[in-house]
DNA sequence: GCCGCCCGTTCAGGCCAGTGTCAGGTAAGA
DNA sequence: TCTTACCTGACACTGGCCTGAACGGGCGGC
């Protein structure tokens, strides 16, 4: 599993980095929610372990930008306090679990290890490109934390794109995606699916290579 | 795969080379920034394995400089230092992965796996010629990192070029690239074509050859 | 069945980047 | 010097591309 800790305190996050790279998981640990959104940004994980109070903000923020771009990533809240109303805010905000600072190192393995019990097998895979935050496993797209809708087609052509940003497709190679091998097209059916596909995911998301083809745009638009 | 290792520690270096070729990899190992700098731009990897402390400067610099211009290929830092900032400041600079050393050579595998793992199946071939990087399978070509939009036509010239670099090409040759076969063209085309690709290429990067035809430069500009 | 809705497809009109041509200027060679 | 080959800015035209709209089939609800 990758695993990014989002922690503060020196002790206790060299602590949890060794233990939980200790039991087998790779881990990049941050120490400022700045760097936490870069890193989800560029990276997948499979678990995220979130201080609270932090230098540059309130860990509470970041969860909630996180599930508001439709980000499903478990995150376990670590945090000093007990109160049973921050427990229930943490929930709320969209945490799968929590562990009351000082906790036993036992502990928290225990509880990464029910992740990644939870988890093993097929975590969706996620990605970003630019806006868009790509679920490959259930068909879901999601712009700017707006759910995109995208009927069968829609999908089919823009699954193309996502074996490598910026990859090139011929109008061939994405008829080939939508019909029978081979088949001839003569109609203007690609056009009408690339804009319709630009309506939904952004103007600036497929850019036209003009007598070549489509690319998808990597870049935030 | 193809691996460029960059590390001047001869033992550690050795025991990286064995492992990876142990594994069925094939290993350049270069000991300097300059080395390095040569073996990307003779060839095409795909895995860089990168020391931060070499002799003739700092691995960040040649990652910069290898991002900068464009050159995609993936690259997994290895370092002595553990400080997160670093990890940070390498993910920045566009790097995949981290190896902070001692690092068991298991570990090693298994991020090398990986990013075997991730990229199998589309390695566009990259090619260096002088100052520009050509995607021949997405025709995308950077300048000195700057992308440069190339149309059908120019492309379609372009690429006549890139079969052999420094190879001549008559001008009923390259008029055989854009018309069908044995067309006759009374008008300059070509020059024109030449004059847009050199405007966007650099001046230098296709030569005259008076009374014969053209070729490409394949030196830096 | 009948209706309504959604999706896939086709069509038509408008726009603009790409293309080819020319003309005047520049560089190379004798 | 003159001649020839080459360079390049400018411009008109064309065909590729975009997209709103309409058509028709499939499917579920009633």
């Amino acid at each position: 599993m990758r695993v990014l800790l989002v922690e503060d305190t020196t002790g206790l996050g060299e602590a949890v980095r060794d233990q939980i790279s200790e039991d087998g998981h790779a881990v990049d640990w941050v120490q400022s929610l700045a760097f936490a959104d870069t890193s989800v940004k560029t990276t997948t994980y499979n678990l995220i372990l979130l201080d609270l109070m932090l230098p540059d903000g309130h860990g509470f923020d970041f969860l909630k930008k996180l599930r508001a771009r439709g980000d499903a990533t478990p995150v376990i809240i670590l945090t000093a306090r007990d109160q049973v109303s921050d427990r229930i805010a943490g929930l709320n905000a969209g945490a799968d679990d929590y562990l009351v600072k000082p906790f036993d190192l036992s502990e928290l393995s225990a509880r990464v290890a029910a992740v990644a019990r939870r988890y093993r097998g097929n975590p969706n895979p996620l990605v970003h490109i630019g806006d868009l935050l790509v679920d490959l496993g259930d068909h879901r797209i999601s712009l700017n934390g707006q759910p995109v809708e995208l009927t069968a087609r829609e999908w089919a052509l823009f699954e193309g794109f996502l074996q490598r940003p910026g990859i090139l497709l011929s109008r061939s190679q994405l008829e080939d995606r939508l019909y029978e091998f081979g088949a001839e097209i003569e109609s203007n059916t690609i056009e009408v699916y690339i804009s319709r596909l630009r309506k939904k995911l952004g103007r600036d998301a497929i850019v036209t290579v003009r007598g070549m083809g489509y690319r998808l745009n990597s870049y935030d638009h």
